[in-house]
DNA sequence: GGCCTGATGTTTGCGCTGTCAACATCCCCT
DNA sequence: AGGGGATGTTGACAGCGCAAACATCAGGCC
């Protein structure tokens, strides 16, 4: 049985395998059927078999928690590079990191909600969640040493900044996933249009809007204002 | 065996008790391991009782968002009843909202999370999510005819309050969930201060600041930074 | 080449879970 | 008084997480 079934006894790839299925039935059918017995069938393996790969189901979900600020660091980072003012810099990040949670629902909420009860146990899932934070905050610091935010501690600052950009990402979300739930003129003033050139437009102005509470430099505040098609 | 032990055939108020027996073991154990089986043996009463009040699993957890809906309505409209300007009712009923998730988190995740995957099947919690949401419309509502919020679509000006709020809520409830997640003193800046007196004086900060960016009248802004502490 | 060690996948087994169906008990209304 | 609906019980079944013991493979060492 060395050829003929294209079965190999080793798998090659099944701890990626494994979260990409996870991926895909949780966006099908929710976190509450998922299953690592499952995962394994549709992987072709033997239903214990992903055990050799996570230590538990909390590890797997963990995993993809992990990716995800990984991801997530590497999106801010391209929001950034380009070199612009920092109130814009700040914009332009808080427009991405909403833009990642709208395109990776699923490891959003493994990032942000409560499935992985603790994050202590994983050393990796806390230090990716650190870094991806810093990376916002550094750019959160240049705005104030430029003196075109309003003065405040960094740390708050970043507390805040944070706060707009995950409740944004949160409805963002609501509104793709269950429509049905909230008023629906609510979600669509929050929903990113469908149509291809005008994606995320709702959630630009909502991170402008919030934004300009935090920003002490007016011309700085009417540049943002009509970047974000406010005016 | 009619009175030797107190335990009569019918319990009484099973379906309550099982809802509170849900949080006491959420909020102790997370919500990974919850199970209805649990739950019975809790109330002490046979595995399948609670099939007697719930459908399913998944009709337990909506129960409990459903509740956590009503009291939101409670409570922002506690809130409201005050008749001050409208300015600071914005104000107050967004510090009303973080404080109500800042002590029912759990209650919070099932109205937010992703766990209850679809509310179409339940209309009592669709109504229930409804009505406290327009509750708070109604506030922006005024703030808007007076003038002193700045002029924008009434849906989009409620979506963009909302995430302000509800991005504020998680990040209070994270903190005091897995405080080893992320940075300690980021979350220090928006972790309720344990102190009896200023008990959610840095979520009050944050929503002030974040708030700043809708309202229009400069000294409506003024009066709501120095209520908050911003000045 | 031949072997050995570690990584990966399999089999078997246990106790727990959600859910269904059939049955028991009790409360309330006529 | 007694019947019907609400509530709780018992028993059964498949599926799950997880732990051991076992099988298969790959790559380095002689």
């Amino acid at each position: 049985m060395s050829c003929a079934e294209h079965r190999a006894y080793h798998h090659g790839d099944l701890r990626q395998t494994l979260l990409e299925a996870a991926v895909r039935h949780i966006r099908a059918e929710g976190t509450e059927g998922l299953s690592l017995r499952a995962l394994a069938r549709e992987a072709g393996v033997s239903p214990t078999a992903p055990y050799r790969h996570f230590e538990n189901r909390q590890a797997l979900l963990a995993a993809l928690a992990t990716e995800g600020f990984r991801e997530l660091d590497e999106v801010i980072g391209a929001a950034v590079v380009a070199g612009a003012d920092p109130v814009t810099q700040v914009f332009l990040v808080g427009v991405s990191y909403v833009e990642y949670a709208r395109t990776h629902p699923v490891k959003y909420h493994m990032m942000f909600g409560d499935l992985i009860g603790d994050f202590s146990p994983f050393a990796e899932l806390r230090e990716a969640a650190e870094g991806s934070y810093r990376k916002m905050e550094r750019v959160l610091e240049a705005g104030l040493a430029a003196g075109l935010l309003k003065p405040c501690p960094l740390a708050e600052l970043g507390g805040n900044t944070w706060a707009m950009v995950h409740g944004i990402a949160g409805l963002v979300i609501a509104a793709q996933r269950r429509s049905e739930a909230f008023p629906g003129e609510i979600l669509d003033t929050i929903r990113p249009m469908q149509a291809q050139h005008r994606v995320l437009e709702a959630p630009e102005r909502a991170v402008a809007r919030l934004m300009l509470g935090l920003v002490a430099d007016p011309d700085a505040a009417r540049a943002l204002e009509r970047r974000a098609g406010l005016t």
